[in-house]
DNA sequence: CGGATCGGCAT
DNA sequence: ATGCCGATCCG
């Protein structure tokens, strides 16, 4: 029947798109919409396609039937993740730890040549998990500028990292330093011990350590241990008050329950504001604490 | 048995 | 309404 297949333009060299009419049947004359990687293989849904590609690719803009980037799409997300952020005092706390990914450029994966010494230099196609994927050199940097802020878009105090922490790399400021080590312990289990090659200093482009963070290779004082357990200390007790004074909250909501005298959208829910906003920002505290227990 | 095609649930 | 995927059909 009608079946049109063509290289997209959208697409990246190599992805197909194909849309096929239904002739028979309770849908005919509804159309079906399929892609088919460089490799051939076939993808029928957005969901099947974000399963492939992985997180490396942000599909959230991307509409699977016309094969398009809407920008429309891309400011309803906008506006539902505000909507969410606003109304978390309603919910669970917004528990999404992923990274951000890069939004622009091409939206597929394509073919990488992995140089090596070896003689026998293979083209990866199609690789399965974006995790062995090379990263770009510095992406830490892409990092710059992203900030947590608390419910009322206060910006929740920056953590102080030890003096025995040093960037490495062009332009390397405490806060890339900071995001650069939250995000390596947040994708890997392994150690991480920071450039380890001295080298590193004088032509970073050339012996960067890309397994571990903008972060030149540390001491750990026994000072460095007790200041840190003092801390997490500290945080947990935070942490501890935030939920009882959470607890109290809702006990004393539930009491006065009966016929609403109260309106809605008062003080009463910015109040509740406030207690989820310490709450969470005491629970992210505690998070980056354990991470950088674990660093020391 | 693999791929094409349609049904029908879930949203 | 329609996106998504299981069921079914067909070579």
């Amino acid at each position: 029947m009608e079946r049109k297949r063509w290289e997209c333009s959208a697409l990246p060299q190599g992805w197909k798109r194909e849309e096929v009419t239904r002739k028979s049947g309770l849908s005919a004359g509804k159309s079906d919409v399929y892609y088919y990687s460089p490799s051939g293989k076939k993808f029928r849904s957005k969901p099947q396609l974000a399963r492939y590609l992985g997180n490396s690719m942000d599909l959230s803009s991307f509409d699977f039937r016309t094969g398009k980037m809407l920008m429309s799409k891309l400011n309803k997300n906008r506006q539902r993740l505000r909507y969410d952020a606003n109304n978390q005092a309603k919910g669970k706390p917004d528990l999404n730890t992923s990274l951000p990914v890069r939004q622009t450029a091409s939206i597929f994966k394509q073919p990488v040549t992995k140089v090596t010494n070896h003689p026998s230099n293979k083209v990866k196609t199609d690789p399965q998990k974006a995790i062995d994927q090379p990263r770009q050199l510095f992406w830490e940097k892409k990092l710059n500028g992203l900030n947590a802020f608390d419910i009322a878009e206060e910006l929740v105090k920056t953590m102080e990292l030890p003096k025995g922490l040093q960037g490495v790399g062009p332009g390397c400021t405490d806060e890339t330093l900071l995001s650069a080590i939250a995000s390596a312990l947040h994708t890997s289990t392994a150690p991480i011990t920071g450039q380890l090659s001295a080298a590193v200093e004088k032509n970073p482009g050339v012996w960067l350590n890309t397994t571990q963070p903008l972060c030149k290779a540390f001491m750990v004082t026994d000072e460095d241990i007790r200041k840190q357990e003092e801390l997490v200390y500290n945080v947990r007790k935070k942490l501890e008050e935030a939920l009882m004074a959470d607890m109290l909250a809702h006990v004393e909501e539930a009491s006065c329950d009966g016929d609403a005298v109260k309106e809605e959208g008062d003080e009463t829910e910015d109040m509740e504001d406030c207690d989820t906003a310490r709450l969470q920002r005491a629970l992210l505290l505690l998070a980056l604490a354990a991470g950088m227990a674990q660093v020391l």
